[in-house]
Order: C-alpha cells, then structure tokens, then sequence
DNA sequence: CGTTATGTTCGATG
DNA sequence: GCATCGAACATAAC
C-alpha cells in the first residue's frame, strides 16, 4: 500500500516503537525480500545495534544506524510495517522481523513480495543509484524544479506524475487525486499545458500530498480521512465525481488504471489520440 | 475461469 | 533519443 503518504505513516510508525531500541534478533522469514543480499549479511550487519533516525525520500523509507550504514526498505504494492508486542499478534505475511531487547516487534509485511529491502552506506548516494528524483514534499523542490525536470517533454501528465526520477513519491492512486484537483485530463500531454496550468499542477501535487500526510491518509487505508471533494474514496467502478456527480471515467495507460471525471478534468490536447 | 491490484524493470515496438 | 506497451515478478480477492 506504499505511496509517499503509506511510506510517511510507516516512518512514524518506526519512529515511535523502533528508534534507540537495541535490535536483539532479526528474523527473516523469506529471504527474496533481500534480493541477492545473503540474510546472514543483514543479520549481522544489525543484531545488537540501534537505528539512530528515519528519512524517507519518496517511496523509500531509509534508517541510519548508529555507528553509520543504513538500513533501506521499499514497500512494492503490497508493503507495510506493522509493530506489535505479542508473537501471537504477528500478522500475516511478515517476510522480516526485528525483535528488540525488552520487547516489542517491528515487522515487514509483503503480501506479493515486490519490494525491497536492503543496506546502504550512504543515503545520498543510495537515492542516486535508484535514480530518484527529489522528494515530493522536500520545500527544496519548487515550482521551478518541477518545471525544469518535465522540459521539452511531450509525454502525459499522469505518466510524468508517477515517474520516480521527475518527482519521488507519487503512485497510480495519488496522481489520480492530483490531476483532478487540477481539472487536469490524465492524458493531457505536458507540451499542451501553459505555464499558469503547470504551476496549479504543481500546487496540487504539494497540496494533495501534505493534506494527506497531515491527516494520516494513506493510499488505500484512512481514505475516509481526505477531505471533502477529495477523488480518492470515490475511486473505484460505479464511483461518482465529489464535485459534480457525474460517474466517474476510467483509462488505461500502460497497464494502470486511472479514475477521472470526464466534466471536471479537461480533455485538453491528449496522447494517444491514434485508436 | 478471467480480471484486477498501491511498484518497478526490461525488452520490444512505434 | 523519446515514449509507450506488455510481460514479468508473486499472491491474492472478486
């Protein structure tokens, strides 16, 4: 369930139970999580230290380790971390446990096993080799940032939101959110929006996103926490548009879903007219 | 049985 | 070079 707003509730989630507590085991239950990193790397990279702080840039949660080193985590589709106390709360599909000394747990839970898991030395550079582009809620990252990285481009709106090298953080789900509260057809291509619609794209994309996080909304869970007008728990077949209530439109673009309101969201100059 | 699913990568194609 | 499409990964729910 990792979009930024996802990843941003489970930092808070590490943040809160997991920080300053020494890591007594670490196990793990399915390995392909790791990737080609050998288990017993992991474990003794991290058995009896600490996690010293969270950062999260985009999708990716990242901690740092006390003694330096950081331990990455990506969510996939399917994704989440979950803490608890008791073994007899251990959710399903827990691929990666930490237990703590003095109690308490902090699992990765991955129903399709499509995200990652892994250790960096450094931060920076492990956002660099992922080829991330900045944070979607890093206030370095302005209006001209955003305009500089989708110069000269003539792809769509929707496919240039969810690009992790354009912008790091946004999803099928919440570009979705974003275009509509632009008024912006997912299929406008970016050559077809002047200045004054790109800077309310880039508006709605700060503010979809910090209204998510600051209510706790995640991209599947605590829809019902967006506010008023809001696309996203109107999102699904037989859905209805919160503005004017006309049924909702669908596309496909490359093997994802987008959700639409065919009043609200001009149609504008769009790709893919050939069919 | 078929379709769809919050992500990403890779090869083929236009 | 740019952009898109479909398949693949793995595992379900409907």
């Amino acid at each position: 369930m990792p979009e930024l707003p996802d990843v941003e509730l489970f930092k808070r989630r590490l943040d809160a139970h997991a920080l300053n507590r020494t890591i007594r085991a670490v196990v793990v239950s399915d390995a392909r999580i790791l990737g080609d990193l050998p288990p017993e790397a992991l474990v003794r990279r991290l058995e009896g230290r600490r996690f010293e702080a969270s950062r999260r840039h985009g999708k990716h949660l990242l901690v740092r380790l006390y003694g330096g080193g950081w331990l990455t985590l990506h969510f996939g589709m399917t994704g989440s971390l979950e803490v608890f106390d008791r073994m007899a709360d251990d959710p399903p599909y827990d691929r990666l446990r930490f237990d703590f000394a003095g109690g308490g747990h902090l699992a990765y839970l991955s129903r399709r096993l499509l995200g990652r898991i892994g250790l960096a030395d450094d931060a920076a550079a492990f956002v660099a080799a992922e080829n991330l582009g900045p944070d979607a809620l890093d206030p370095a990252f302005d209006q001209a940032a955003f305009a500089a990285a989708l110069a000269g481009s003539r792809r769509t709106a929707k496919a240039a939101l969810m690009d992790q090298a354009v912008v790091a953080g946004v999803g099928n789900i919440y570009s979705d959110e974003i275009l509509f509260q632009a008024g912006i057809h997912p299929a406008t291509r970016l050559d077809a929006l002047d200045e004054g619609r790109l800077a309310d794209l880039f508006g709605q994309l700060k503010r979809v996103l910090e209204t998510a996080v600051a209510e706790g909304a995640g991209s599947e869970q605590y829809l019902d926490r967006l506010p008023k007008g809001s696309l996203l728990p109107q999102r699904r077949k037989d859905g209805h548009c919160p503005r004017c209530g006309a049924g909702l439109h669908t596309l496909k673009a490359s093997g994802r879903t987008a959700y639409f309101c065919p009043r609200c969201q001009e149609v504008g100059h769009t790709a893919g007219a050939r069919d």
